[in-house]
RNA sequence: GGGUGAAUAGCUCAGCUGGGAGAGCGUCGCCCUUACAAGGCGAAUGUCGGGGGUUCGAACCCCUCUUCACCCACCA
């Protein structure tokens, strides 16, 4: 083995080999356990994002086929139909195209080149994770048989008017010129304008003070060519009389009513309100109760069409209003501009300002899905984790609007509905099916629906259309409800909400029986990794290293604000002066892990993936250590108990301690104390301590073979379960090193991935070792304690003297004089019966025991004097804390028995501390 | 406007049902001790955001304030 781990050489093969192999593939025995991918975008690549949900996913399909489940880990990726349309669309627009210059079909070729030509990228990365995946069931939402499930869905919610075609305001995208759903909207405050306008009444009338006119306010102005009112609040005193009368709406030579509506308040603006039923959601609700005309004055671009008057005709809405605003200067009814901030809704994907926009759309009706949605997680069919998002979820859920479905774009599953010259709608499996399905003549002219589904239409039915519903299959039997969905946040209402209402609708079952939600990968500083930010780190880079100039390229080009270009490659040079250096796909895991606690939020720092590279460099070297032991001469199982020394049966119960902290983490998906448990053990007490106390056995000449054998066993048994307990977070270095270390132990096996995890054995857990070994440790560190603070080098061999203790220390120092004297680096430990005779020394106190190093030659006694009153010092306090505390008769009264015996306990340990480090004080200020 | 989460060592974060403040990284000192310098040993470091309350006892429970982040919502 090489002296120091590189992740390259360990993880280039291994995945193929699991792969060819089939250990990917559900065994077919044993518990079903399944989890469905949240499928990526298929054209899309690795983020850190998707790094660590599929970590996390890996580490619980790993663990599980390891305890013996049948275990399915379904993987797809997804159309993404606006995110993909637009890349290529972006494509065309370099050669200066548009997809209407293909037209549709060519268009879609176009797209399945694209796909066809990227879309294994992000498989490909996936695997780079290591991802225990079932290959070969990937599927894809417009494969041919998930494409059916989505037919089949929308023909019966169709034929059940659950699904219906409705004409009414959208959020309408006037780049993509689409419809978009609600949360497809993000609303920023964004500085604007209130401009304020008169606007006269008609008919000479005047306002109870004398006016000829009303003053609205108004944050966009072009839409005033739509309105067909104001409105007043019914009991405003102000404008009551003017109700019903009318008023001439400037630029278009319109008469308007004034109307009353409870939905104006008074107190903002200028209490009046001018309506635009076709372009604003609130005044299409009001024109709706008051039966106003909806005016269309938009275009599918959202520059003003011809229902307006002709000077404003063609001209972009923004263009527009400045010359509306410009205009009504001119005409004297501009009566002032305030500055305003207002939330501003754009598209999502696109980023521009959306518009409410009056067309036929298809519509879910949503109201009777929800409801056993909402059932299922209140009766705990479905669990969040943690379960607070379960709050979020209703929320949303009980305030459910309709769901838009359909999209205008050419990628993704086309409406299965046709029409006739008269506007009947006929869904169906095609146009032969519809046609017989209807009784239609075979003449009649039907054409097909022209829009799109939206792409979460078909992600909500992932988990059973990927087993292949609509048919009853033996995987959906199997595999379905699946365990566990494990996705962040962020998708709780695009995804998670809308698979349990169509899983529940079609399947009659949950889709998941819990959802892990974890938090969202961001920086170091909590900032969102963006392009624009220049903070984004990129999985792959991660675990295979990337030099500065590449990372400044990467980081730099494709840049949507080429202007931000030299501000990012300054900060990425000064971040990464080094570039990234290749941490390996194992840390990289780890270290997701590490990070995976509760919060929503994930920062993600460059130090924590460097410590876990450290521990897989430790891991490595730990093996080499253990391998160099029991390579000559081949340990075998102890069949006689007893050849086990107290340090062996020590760290098996430390192994069993922290295998139990291991599986009840998991359980939880707490995976960062998983990760803790595991690094604490390993390095701490195997490394640090187990792996130190093996050598004073080995190395004895007086230890007998069968002690020897014992301890290599124990070097190599620990080792070996070790491998197993991390296998499902490090998969790599742990199949690598358990190669070799399997086969010294008889185990003829040819990967760890199908090995059983590690058996919990109560047996194991040894307490009584547990204080004879914290003894041993005690007594090192006091010693080491001694020598760091007195300079005294490691080099040297020093001589030390144990007195003052009892019995059971006696007989400690008597097990484990060889142990002491190896780690602590000792000439000699001998029992000092009268504490009286000791010589002048270096103290340190471990229990009632005293730990001496003698001064001769070693120790300056100004110095000792010095360490020993910096121990004092605190003692001191401490005493003062619990003398106070048990002086308080109320907690003494109050607190539960054994709580205040154990104060007592401190206290009186402490003075007699006290008084053991006074009176080494005393005897070295007599020198 | 409603809601949620966060605030703990210089940095990134743990801290389970209230009972002696922890880890990693960084810092300081000593060491190339035959698994590992990506290492070993030792050390230092915190009015647990502020204030109030409950309690014998609060990082943890309650109230309040401040700051930050996020989600939802139709104020023209």
């Amino acid at each position: 083995m090489d002296k120091t781990y590189q992740p390259f050489e360990i993880e280039k093969s291994w995945y193929e080999k699991w792969e060819a192999s089939g250990y990917f593939k559900p065994s077919g025995t044993g518990t079903p356990y399944s989890i469905a991918i949240p499928p990526p975008n298929v054209t899309g690549s690795l983020h850190m994002g998707h790094g660590f949900n599929n970590a996390i996913m890996d580490a619980l399909i790993r663990y599980h086929r390891m305890k013996g489940c049948n275990t399915l880990w379904q993987v797809g990726t997804d159309h993404a139909g606006i995110a993909t349309q637009m890349v290529v669309e972006r494509q065309l627009g370099a050669q200066g195209k548009t997809r209407h210059d293909l037209g549709r079909e060519q268009f879609i070729e176009k797209v399945w080149e694209w796909k066809a030509e990227s879309g294994g990228n992000i498989t490909r990365q996936l695997r780079r994770l290591g991802s225990s995946i079932d290959w070969s069931r990937e599927r894809f939402t417009m494969d041919e048989g998930l494409s059916r499930a989505v037919e089949e869905v929308f023909i019966r919610l169709y034929d059940e008017d659950i699904i219906y075609r409705g004409n009414r305001l959208v959020n309408w995208d006037p780049k993509l010129h689409t419809a978009i759903s609600d949360l497809e909207v993000v609303s920023e405050e964004e500085n604007g304008s209130f401009w304020y306008f008169r606007y006269p009444l008609a008919n000479g009338e005047k306002t109870a003070e004398g006016k000829d006119h009303i003053v609205i306010a108004t944050t966009r102005p072009e839409t005033m060519l739509g309105d067909t009112a104001v409105a007043v609040h019914p009991d405003d005193e102000r404008y009551k009389a003017l109700i019903g009368k009318t008023i001439m709406l400037p630029l278009c030579d319109r008469e308007i009513p004034v109307i009353a509506d409870e939905y104006v308040d008074p107190e903002f603006g200028t209490g009046c309100v001018k309506i635009t039923p076709a372009h604003d959601f609130n005044d299409y609700e009001i024109g709706k109760r008051h039966d106003l005309p909806m005016i269309n004055i938009l275009t599918v671009d959202a520059a003003i069409n011809n229902n307006a008057p002709k000077a404003y005709t063609g001209l972009d809405r923004f263009i527009a209003r400045k010359q509306i605003v410009l205009d009504m200067q001119k005409s004297g009814l501009l009566e002032k501009i305030e500055d305003h901030k207002l939330k501003v809704p754009r598209g999502d994907r696109s980023g521009v300002v959306i518009e409410p926009y009056l067309t036929n759309q298809w519509y879910v009706a949503v109201e009777s899905l929800a409801k056993p949605a909402i059932a299922a997680v209140e009766n705990g069919d479905i669990e969040f984790v943690p379960k607070n998002w379960e709050n979020t979820y209703f929320a949303w859920m009980r305030d459910l609007q309709d769901w838009c479905i359909s999209r205008q774009l050419w990628w993704g599953h086309r409406i299965p509905a046709w029409y006739d010259d008269a506007g009947n709608i006929y869904v169906g499996r095609g146009e032969e099916h519809v046609r017989d399905k209807y009784s239609l003549a075979a003449d009649l002219l039907l054409m097909q629906d022209e829009d799109v589904l939206d792409t979460w239409f078909s992600s909500a039915l992932w988990t059973f259309s990927t087993l292949g519903w609509p048919d009853d299959t033996d995987e959906l039997r199997t595999f379905h409800p699946t365990d566990v969905l494990v996705t962040a946040f962020d998708i709780i209402f695009f995804w998670v909400a809308r698979m349990i209402m169509m899983t529940l609708k079609f399947r009659g079952e949950v889709p998941f029986r819990k959802v892990y939600i974890h938090g969202l990968i961001r920086d170091s500083e909590g900032q969102k990794m963006s392009k624009s930010k220049g903070n984004v780190l990129d999985p792959i880079d991660l675990i295979d290293g990337i030099d500065l100039e590449k990372l400044v390229a990467q980081r730099t080009s494709n840049m949507m604000q080429p202007e931000l270009a030299a501000k990012i490659e300054k900060k990425t040079r000064k971040e990464f002066p080094e570039g990234i250096p290749a941490f390996g796909t194992d840390a990289l895991r780890y270290t997701f892990y590490s990070l995976a606690s509760t919060g929503r939020d994930i920062n993600f720092d460059m130090g924590r993936i460097e410590g876990y590279r450290n521990f897989c460099n430790k891991i490595w070297n730990a093996a080499r250590y253990v391998f160099m032991q029991v390579e000559e001469q081949k340990p075998r199982a102890p069949t006689d108990k007893t050849d086990y020394s107290q340090v062996d049966l020590w760290i098996h119960s430390r192994f069993q301690d922290t295998l139990k902290k291991v599986e009840d983490a998991v359980a939880v998906y707490r995976f960062d104390l998983v990760a803790q448990a595991i690094y604490d053990f390993f390095w701490n007490e195997y490394c640090d301590w187990y792996l130190e106390l093996s050598k004073p056995v080995l190395w004895d000449d007086n230890a007998t073979n069968a002690q020897k054998n014992a301890t290599r066993h124990t070097l190599l048994d620990i080792l070996e379960q070790s491998l197993r307990l991390l296998h499902p977070f490090m998969p790599y270095i742990t199949e690598e090193i358990w190669q070799k270390a399997a086969p010294l132990l008889g185990i003829k096996d040819d990967t760890i991935m199908l090995q059983p995890y590690p058996q919990q054995d109560a047996g194991s857990i040894n307490t009584v070792v547990d204080i004879e070994v914290e003894w041993l440790k005690g007594v090192i560190i006091a010693v080491r304690n001694i020598r760091g603070e007195m300079n005294i080098s490691p080099a040297r061999d020093i001589p030390v003297l144990l007195t003052k203790g009892g019995e059971r220390d006696r007989q400690f120092l008597g097990n484990n004089a060889q142990f002491l004297v190896k780690l602590a680096k000792l000439e000699s430990v001998s029992w000092l019966d009268d504490p009286g005779t000791a010589p002048p020394a270096s103290m340190q106190v471990v229990g009632e025991l005293e730990v001496l190093v003698p001064l001769a030659g070693l120790i300056d006694v100004a110095a000792e004097l010095g360490r020993l009153a910096k121990e004092r010092d605190k003692l001191e306090k401490e005493i003062a804390r619990l003398a106070g505390k048990l002086g308080n008769a109320k907690f003494v009264e109050n607190a539960p028995t054994d709580v205040v015996a154990k104060e007592r306990e401190k206290l009186s340990n402490a003075e007699s501390t006290l008084n053991q480090l006074q009176d080494q004080v005393d005897k070295l200020e007599q020198l």
